[in-house]
Order: C-alpha cells, then sequence, then structure tokens
DNA sequence: ATGGGGATCGTCT
DNA sequence: GACGATCCCCATC
C-alpha cells in the first residue's frame, strides 16, 4: 500500500498540487474494511485573485474551508443537485483549492455502481466532479475533512507521477469571470483517459510544474 | 425577505 | 447542441 500524501504535499503553489495530484490515489475506506479507490486523471486549481474561485470574493460560511489547513476537503452543493468535492491547497489563509474532476476507479466497483446506477460503465462512473462525488458517497458533510489524519476515512495515495508527455493542460471548464479567469491553463488530465470529463484537446504540454 | 445565479449532468432533438 | 432539474448560497433591499 502507497504512502498517504502528508500535508506538506498540499500546502505548495495550486497549480503544482493539481498538476502532482495526476496518478494520485483517491481513497475512502469503511470501517468495515470497504474501500473505494480510484486514480485521479483530471484536476483543476482555484486560486486566490481568481475570479472563477469561490474564494474570490472573501470568505463565507460555505467556502470558509478554503481558508483552511492545506490537505483539507471543500465540498460545495450546486445546481440544485450535485455536490463537487475540492482539496485545500497553498497555504492557511490564500483560498485556494484543486477541484477533483475524474478519477479512474479501481476498488469498490459494486458499491460505487450502486450509488451512481447499475448499468453505468467503469470509465463514466467518476467521469465528472458531480459524478465522482455520487460514486464516492459525498456530500457536505465531508467539507472541511482532513485527509491528512493519520486515521482518516478519506484520503490521497502516492501514485506514479504521470509523465509530461501524457499530461494535458487546457481551460478549466464550465468557469464564468473574467478573461484571465476564462483563459488560464489551469485544468490538468492524463491524455487517453477514458475517464476523463469533456473533449480535452490533444496538447501534451503546458507550463512546466 | 427576496431573487438571481451556479466549478453539472442526463436526456432529448 | 440545447435545455431543464432543483435548491442553496449570498448580495441586496
Amino acid at each position: 500500500m502507497s504512502p498517504r500524501l502528508e500535508r506538506a504535499f498540499f500546502d505548495r503553489d495550486t497549480r503544482v498540487v493539481a498538476r502532482g495530484l495526476l496518478g494520485a490515489r483517491l481513497v475512502r475506506a469503511a470501517p468495515d474494511g470497504a474501500r473505494l479507490s480510484g486514480r485521479i486523471v483530471e484536476a483543476e486549481a482555484y486560486r486566490e485573485g481568481d475570479a472563477a474561485s469561490h474564494s474570490f470574493r472573501g470568505r463565507t460560511p460555505r467556502n470558509a474551508p478554503m481558508f483552511g489547513p492545506p490537505g483539507c476537503a471543500y465540498v460545495y452543493f450546486t445546481y440544485g443537485m450535485h455536490f463537487c468535492m475540492n482539496i485545500v491547497s497553498e497555504r492557511e489563509g490564500f483560498g485556494a483549492a484543486v477541484l477533483l474532476r475524474a478519477v479512474e476507479p479501481e476498488d469498490g466497483l459494486d458499491e460505487m455502481r450502486r450509488r451512481r446506477g447499475a448499468h453505468v460503465p467503469v470509465e463514466r462512473l467518476c467521469r465528472g466532479p458531480a459524478n465522482l462525488c455520487k460514486a464516492f458517497g459525498l456530500d457536505r458533510s465531508w467539507s472541511g475533512y482532513d485527509l491528512c489524519q493519520a486515521d482518516s476515512a478519506l484520503f490521497v495515495e502516492a501514485g506514479e507521477r504521470i509523465p509530461e508527455a501524457l499530461v494535458c493542460v487546457t481551460p478549466r471548464v464550465g468557469v464564468r469571470g473574467d478573461a484571465t479567469a476564462l483563459s488560464a491553463p489551469w485544468r490538468w488530465c492524463v491524455d487517453g483517459s477514458p475517464s476523463v470529463s469533456g473533449a480535452p484537446p490533444r496538447r501534451a504540454s503546458g507550463p512546466r510544474l
């Protein structure tokens, strides 16, 4: 079993964290030993001063976890029916986080299908931020949860670093805001993964992170 | 107290 | 490709 990512991993530039999370493994471990897991293949960075970030207009009750310690979850409810999960990054008080947009399921497919639907193909179980949360059973009650405690039920395991040639970088999906926010290339994907959401352009290089 | 908008998704055409 | 579901959050009055 791989080591869990520690707080120091998340306590860095949000873009470095997002890029570095590709290939790592999101894990939810139940007390009874049941384990849900998947390899992270798509992530986006949201930062202070970023018009697309929930932290842009300052701290509110909803986004408060974004201003807390790195390595904690920030889960929000949107469009009246969906949850999306971030991991807080950069540094405490900064207001930055990485949105997890897709993982390739590994362990716990049956439980994921129980939540998502029996007929959903594997590559679609956790494709898109809201589908990911549904498959993993994550909702508002997880917002603020510390993924870096020794015995946390939700955490990230180290994985192989994805080689630069297999990483594509694009603007973020579905964001509003100014031109800077719209064009910022802060979405990282594992090129060719069937679990990546949308239709990423085949671009094998971006900022060196 | 009220109202507009939202880091989405699935279905329909 | 368009649209509707559905409700919480927050800014403003």
